[in-house]
DNA sequence: CACAAGACTGTAAAGCTTTACAGTTTGAGC
DNA sequence: GCTCAAACTGTAAAGCTTTACAGTCTTGTG
């Protein structure tokens, strides 16, 4: 294996002088960082992380948590965060919590203890508060995406303002019967999205001195299949169909235009479909929707996390609390338009 | 930070001890295990990974390599993987190779030289040359999944074999007029999956005796809209429509269902669809499809390359060609059925 | 009871880098 | 030509663990 020992004979310097030329960091001469250039790259050297790391105390890498890693809005979350990462020169380690509690504590302990990573990006996931502590006294910032973290920074869409903007999308058109495909209690993550979706949507109907139905809340597990039985039971019924739908995931939306379309509707013309999140099929199938860009989350999240780590201010490493909400971008396609059924 | 020296004072006995007693490894005496254990336990102590990987060269750490990330088949291989290594005591880095070429090449000189990880695991990803040589010269055991690697260990599903199961299915059920929606050059991965499964279909057609017209293959680009618009154009003209349509991956299978009701056929009454991956909205759309089961294949392969790390056998490390061909699962479902039109 | 073998424990080196500190060179200004 | 600051360079320590080696204790056996 070759080490820096190696490179700093070959160019005929000192080991020190060679760390100094390859890290860019104080003085070197013209003339001895190329003969360290020159010799490093005959030699194919690169630096061992676990020394560097050792001697540095940075490990150049940001520790992701997430409870799942599949679903479209964790996996997209993940693209961006990583390839923003990438741009910057870190690493990123994935831990998913499917596992369960154990594996949660697990999770943590390698995490903080073993200074495996130098921050953390958490999705979806509610610190409890001694895992909190625990990185905060070991300064490792942290930055959560996906609901607001007490007592850390975070990045999130408003909820409940999304489902505010949805609803009042679908009033705008004329609506007066607007049904909603809610999350359940059992599909909720950490937080609490599905609950602020539904007050948003609730609140609208207020503001606008709306009548509401309970046969017009349905909940459903945010999946195609869910929103599709949902919906078929929901607009099924003469009595009590709506006009315009709003699922809380673009997932059910889908689910849901399948279901109208099986009983007979026609989306736009008979009934209206809003979703929300911005997955990628929604432009097939036309669904309205609220993006929440998930991809560029991921990023956003990443690179404040490595502009904390570079700030070169230590202050900077103790976590505060800081919600930045992210800005809502309603997409309007096919799948909404004015009423005309009566 | 506390370090195995507070521990080993605490309890009153050398490093050493505290190292043998916290790793299990050689003997020692079940009083001072016993000291060492709770000593650790009070001060919290969780040994630092760079100086053990330093001292060890065992870093306890899979690079986890994909074209890209958020894709249903790659997180869903991921998923797989993050869960088996977890449960092995392994964390994942991840890399992904969307950033281009040089983005690449550093990632691999990081992967190998740097240290960082143990062992590689690529998802369809075809190493050059050099990057093979690189790994197998530093004793990186890879394991490769998503078609063949030429000179190291692969996982892979019999993609050619899988185009003529699917189509022998549908021959099984009487069909003799059966196009292919295939996957296009530019969607091809380092491999060749779209051109082995075409090729598996027009092998089964061949065995059957059975006629191929050019107007029956279509090609896309593995989304649901692009098989969306392949299978209107080909099911729209009557005077060629097939009656049974093999679609190279399930996504593509979703939009030729929709396509085939939006021309008012009914599935599977007047024309059978199946697909291949196994993505897990198949069972919503009643999709039949060959199952490639992608998390358990993450799983296996991580497993695999656990098992070579461990085997304490280094002749193992040296990276030999061996391809483990995936089983093949056809799942029946309510898209395909007895040909009756005519 | 003596002794050998095995179990246990401690010391110190190794693993590879960064960087504080101290020492040397260079160049500008007078 | 001399002085002084700035630029450059080298030595050695620090970072934290594992483990080879050597030494000590135990225990079973003849």
């Amino acid at each position: 294996m070759v080490g820096i020992i190696e490179v700093a004979q070959r160019a005929g310097v000192s080991t020190a002088t060679v760390s100094r030329a390859l890290n860019g960091k104080s003085h070197v001469s013209a003339r001895a960082r190329e003969k360290v250039l020159k010799a490093a790259q005959e030699l194919g050297y690169v630096a061992s992380s676990s020394a560097y790391t050792l001697a540095t105390g940075r490990a150049k890498n940001i520790g992701v948590v997430m409870p799942f890693v599949s679903p479209w809005f964790f996996s997209t979350v993940l693209d961006g965060t990583v390839n923003a990462l990438i741009n910057r020169g870190y690493d990123v380690t994935l831990y998913s919590l499917s596992g369960g509690l154990s594996h949660r504590r697990r999770t943590f302990e390698d995490l903080v203890l073993r200074k495996r990573v130098d921050g953390v990006l958490t999705v979806a996931v509610k610190l409890t508060d001694s895992e909190l502590a625990n990185l905060t006294a070991l300064q490792k910032p942290i930055v959560g995406i996906g609901g607001p973290i007490p007592g850390a920074r975070s990045l999130s869409l408003d909820d409940e303002g999304a489902g505010r903007l949805a609803t009042q999308h679908l009033i705008s058109l004329g609506h007066t019967e607007i049904g909603m495909i809610a999350g359940n209690a059992a599909s909720e993550m950490d937080f609490h999205q599905p609950y602020l979706r539904r007050t948003g949507y609730h609140e609208a109907l207020l503001d606008a001195n709306l009548d509401f139905k309970p046969e017009w809340m349905a909940e459903a597990d945010f999946t195609v299949g869910g929103g599709y039985h949902a919906a078929k039971q929901m607009l099924g019924d003469p009595r009590s169909a709506p006009t315009a739908l709003f699922c809380a995931s673009d997932e059910m939306g889908f689910g849901a235009i399948q279901a109208a379309r099986d009983l007979g509707y026609r989306v736009p013309q008979d009934i209206s479909v809003i979703g929300m999140d911005g997955h990628e099929l929604g432009e097939f199938y036309g669904l309205s929707t609220i993006n929440q860009q998930p991809k560029e989350q991921g990023a956003k999240g990443a690179n404040m996390l490595v502009d904390i780590l570079e700030s070169g201010d230590p202050k900077q490493l103790v976590n505060v609390e800081q919600l930045t909400l992210w800005p809502m971008e309603l997409l309007v396609r096919s799948s909404t338009a004015r009423r005309s059924r009566d």
